[in-house]
Parts: structure tokens; C-alpha cells; sequence
DNA sequence: AATGCGACCGACTGATCGGTCTGTATAAAT
DNA sequence: ATTTATACAGACCGATCAGTCGGTCGCATT
């Protein structure tokens, strides 16, 4: 039964692609060995095959999902860009990368394997190498004198919640949907809500 | 072993308090009936007498929280305060009431049950109603023109959302803190970002 | 004083969970 | 051609889950 080296990479990637979706809409206790097994046409033998754990496995879809999309950031945006410009990049990246965020899942997660527990300090890092990257952005946004509100950490927590938040809404809209109301979204918190 | 119903009530309440908060932090699946019962103090089948299911458990928190919440809104704010005021005290009542809020917990609930069943209909209910009243306080900050963005529906979901998506960052402050940084989330909302 | 009923306990059940293990077919190495 | 290593499959295990049920205790009614 066994398949050649290609195919092998090809169904952990399958593994990987539909415990992605699945921990990001149902959570992370909720979504069961063999749900997973199901959505990438795996046997539970299978999947035990290519990760260790459950928490392994997670683990692996967070880094991918948090450390790994930053990797093309940086050519993707070129240095004559605003910060303003940067964000607005930001939105739409969000919808192709994130878009069924795994933060609610990731909370979760950290509950019930402990923050102190050595699966729990691996996400965690992961989670503020990502926060401290996207902080760099606001800093200089700040440095720029294009935006105001001095602290920059705060400044990205509340970003970030924000986008996270929002993509609460944007389950039953299409790609192009999410990404018009997340850019609208974006508008409203640089030019606020106020006249 | 009976108890009087006075102190039958508070066993409930002790229940809803303890199933609230253990929902809210670890989500829906992840919180075991046997969980809420060492947090309450009672026994397994004690919390059955109250409870017919934890469907039942949940939906009866989540009414509670997102419906019943509103129910002292209209007497806290007079009719004169603007929505900009409202806004703003709205936050501090996030802050308050749902400070740990089950928005979470809410949509894995509804994977899991399906959004057409008759649990997931009633939960589903229960947010719309709450939405819709959020955003008659929107609809109000346009009609008065306060506040700009055409759309109060799709505004409300931005602002839900964000208020939502904020909450991530607060579990670790003190409610105090927390008040802080809703305040000053809100002020960035309604100012926006950009000089 | 007797009795009924509400509040509660904890052992139990069947289903499902994460994880293991053995077996097997085949690609790759020799 | 033979051996080895790899990529699975699926039966199986102990733990844990949501939910049930018979029993106990004591307030409340009569």
C-alpha cells in the first residue's frame, strides 16, 4: 500500500489542509481523529503516520498558519508603501491566509493543554512571534507620523482583535465579499466612526 | 437532602455561574458536565435536576447573557445621552456582563448541533435578537449624525465584532485594565487612526 | 405524626474519544 | 531478485463523555 514520496507529502498536505478548516469552524476538542480522517480520505492509521498527536498536529497547522504566511510578507509589499497602504494589504491577506482563523481554536487549545505545558509554550511563541511581526508594522505606522495613539503593542492588540473579530461575519460570504467588507471595515478604523 | 427552594435557586445559579464561565474559556466541547460540577459544588445528577441536557445548560446561559443583559439597558441610559456617550458605555458593560463573552463557544455550539436544528435555531434567535438590538444604538448614532458609514446593519457587525475580537487580549487583565482598554478601543473606533 | 415531593447523590451505560499495534502492499535500496 | 523501509489500513484499548436511574434525605403539606 505504500505510495510513492510525492504522494505521501501530497496526502499530508490533504491531512493538513481539512484539519485546518475543521479545527478553525468547530474548534479544537471538537474536532475529532476521525472527523479529520474523513475530510482528507484518510485512515486514522494514516494520519498517526504523518503526526504524532492530536496537539502535534496542531501545533504544526498554527505554525504554518501564523509563522509560515509571513514569509512572503515582506516581497509582497515594496518599501515605498504606506503603513495606511500596508494595512490595507494586511486586510486582504488576512482573508486569503486566515480566513477561518484558528485564534478561537488556539484559545481553546491553550486551556486544555495548559500554558505552562510544553505544547502550550510552542503555540504561545508562535503566537507572539506572529503579534510581534504584525507589530512591527504599527510601529511604523507610528514612526511615520501617519497614525496616532502612541503604544504600539496596544495599538496592535487591538488590530488584530478587530480582524479577528470580524471574521466572526464573514462565514456564509464569498472570498471577494469578505475582502470588500474587510476593507471597508479597515477605512472605518483609520478614518473612525466619528464625523 | 433537600434544600429549601431558596436554596435550590442559588444551586442553579451557582451552576449557570460556574457552566458560564468554563464555556467561555474553554468552549463548548471542551467543558464536561463533570466540569461545571466540580466548579458549582454539586454532583453530577444534581445538575441534571436543573438541566435536561447540556444543549439545554447552554442555550439557557447564552439567553441569559445575550437577552436578558439588555433588559436594564434602557433604564442606565437617559435620553439624552448621544450614541458617541452610549458607545461608550456600552464598552463598559461589555466589560461587565459579558467579559468573558460566549461568542465562542456560541458559533462551535452551532457547528456542532447544526444551524438547523432546533437547539442551533433557538441560539440563532437569540444573537439575532441581540444584534438587532445593538443596532438600533448604531442606527440612532446615524440618525442623529453623530456618526458616518451608511449601513447600520454591516457597521453593527463591525462594531460587535471588534468588541468581540478585543476580548482575546483581556483575559489576563483585571477588570479594571480591561475597562481601560475598551475605552480606549472605543475612542480609537470612533477617532480612527490616521492624524 | 405521617406522608409526599422536590433536591440531590453517585453508580451505571453505551457511545466516542485519542492513541496503539499489527498486518500488508509497494516504492526504493541493495 | 531480494531485502528494507515506508505509507498506509483497521481492529483494538483504556479513558472519558453525555445522559439515566434508583435511592436518600429533609422541607412542606395535611
Amino acid at each position: 500500500m505504500k505510495k510513492s514520496k510525492d504522494e505521501a507529502e501530497q496526502t499530508k498536505r490533504d491531512i493538513v489542509e481539512a484539519a485546518k478548516g475543521l479545527f478553525a469552524v468547530k474548534g479544537y476538542a471538537a474536532t475529532s481523529m476521525s472527523d479529520i480522517c474523513s475530510a482528507a480520505g484518510c485512515s486514522r492509521g494514516g494520519l498517526y503516520h504523518h503526526f504524532d498527536s492530536k496537539e502535534d498536529l496542531f501545533i504544526y497547522i498554527a505554525d504554518q498558519a501564523f509563522t509560515a504566511s509571513w514569509e512572503n510578507w515582506d516581497q509582497a509589499i515594496d518599501g515605498t508603501m504606506t503603513a495606511t497602504e500596508q494595512l490595507y494589504k494586511y486586510a486582504d491577506y488576512f482573508v486569503d491566509t486566515l480566513e477561518k482563523p484558528l485564534n478561537k481554536a488556539g484559545e481553546e487549545f491553550i486551556s486544555r493543554v495548559g500554558a505552562d505545558s510544553e505544547a502550550g509554550q510552542r503555540f504561545l511563541g508562535t503566537m507572539m512571534a506572529y503579534m510581534q511581526r504584525f507589530e512591527r508594522l504599527v510601529q511604523a505606522g507610528l514612526d511615520r507620523g501617519e497614525w496616532k495613539g502612541g503604544n504600539a503593542q496596544e495599538l496592535s492588540m487591538m488590530i488584530l482583535g478587530y480582524f479577528s473579530g470580524l471574521s466572526d461575519h464573514i462565514q456564509m460570504m464569498g472570498k471577494e465579499d469578505a475582502k470588500r467588507f474587510y476593507r471597508k471595515a479597515t477605512k472605518l478604523l483609520l478614518e473612525g466612526i466619528q464625523k
